[in-house]
DNA sequence: TTCTGAATAGTCAAGATTGAATATTCGAAA
DNA sequence: TTTCGAATATTCAATCTTGACTATTCAGAA
């Protein structure tokens, strides 16, 4: 349902193609979906089908005829909808990244320790382009200042994953599959 | 391909049938993926025709027979490639909760502000539900503190969106459809 | 013993997604 | 003016996902 308030809201903004609208998407909204090509005029034309976009063919010069899609009221209303839904709800962050991070007992510690520091450098180097982006107008802005936070955040967080894996590494005893089983005996 | 780590990976602790194995997933490795059942029975089929897994029926007293499935060495050696991918690669999060962020400007502040104060307040009933969790022993540990960590975070973010969200409300003039061009005058 | 509900174990048809391919036009170099 | 690559616009077959359902067993109540 996501990807279709998605697709909603941008045509809400301008009429469009369908490539087009997906090229938008891709440039300025790949952080909130990974909706592919088909998977857009797929979605666009069950919208069509349900009432929610009008298509119309234009004909620009002697290209070949393009499908142009507009909202219809059934569609902003839905938008509307959706939109509450979206802003209302919250959402689990889901991590496959952890997924690895699950199984780090299954590998040596400076095999682990390695293959991390080299996601973290990809990490540092995805949030120096993040920094790069001059900020635009509007919501989008707080976009981009989101991911970077959060960038930010995972960066600290993976820090403290590796350090933790060294100190199990340096514990010179008792380490065949429970390699970290630490536990910092604060708190509590 | 990560559903299919995962499955190895828990598979290489120790063999299950796929109820079993649905089941540790659903409730140790939720914050990785959203893999569900019928989706984890056609990975493991499919897995059984690749030769990664084994599958053995099993009887216990007059239970319907089980399909146990067993990792093959070639699962073996998969599940360590996979692994090694995941450990080092970096995809960036995708948060579906920022289509509706980018689009708030389709609604009244006032609204916005309410409907986002709903959303901070079930991140914060999540949030206090994690922190309820026993620390586990190993590396699921490490997954909670993630998830509580990124929480923490993201209830700060949205707490600063919202503040935006109202100062921009309480500037009196020029606000008909570009509610929040904020844009802190510092920097360039 | 019979019934009921919960837990266990799995399946299926319908729908969604995607890699890869297709088809046309444009611009510019040869 | 032919050709080649890039951009535009879309489609399709194959694969994957999922809500809803089925079927069996078990434990305890009636």
């Amino acid at each position: 349902m996501k990807d279709k308030l998605l697709l909603l809201g941008v045509l809400k903004q301008s009429e469009m193609h369908g490539y087009q609208l997906y090229d938008f998407i891709e440039q300025n909204l790949a952080s909130c979906t990974t909706l592919k090509k088909p998977s857009a005029y797929f979605l666009l034309s069950k919208m069509e089908q349900e009432g929610l976009v009008q298509v119309v063919e234009q004909r620009i010069g002697n290209r070949p005829p393009r499908k142009v899609y507009r909202l219809t009221q059934a569609g902003e209303r839905l938008f509307q909808q959706l939109l509450q839904e979206n802003l209302s709800q919250f959402t689990p962050t889901v991590f496959p990244g952890d997924i690895g991070i699950a199984f780090l007992d299954q590998i040596p510690i400076e095999q682990g320790v390695r293959l991390l520091r080299k996601r973290l450098q990809k990490m540092q180097v995805h949030l120096a382009h993040l920094e790069t982006i001059p900020p635009h107008r509007g919501s989008a802005s707080l976009l981009i200042k989101h991911q970077i936070q959060h960038l930010h955040n995972e960066i600290q967080w993976l820090r403290e994953v590796i350090a933790d894996l060294q100190e199990a590494g340096n514990l010179p005893q008792a380490q065949k599959d429970n390699e970290f089983s630490h536990q910092d005996s604060s708190s509590n």
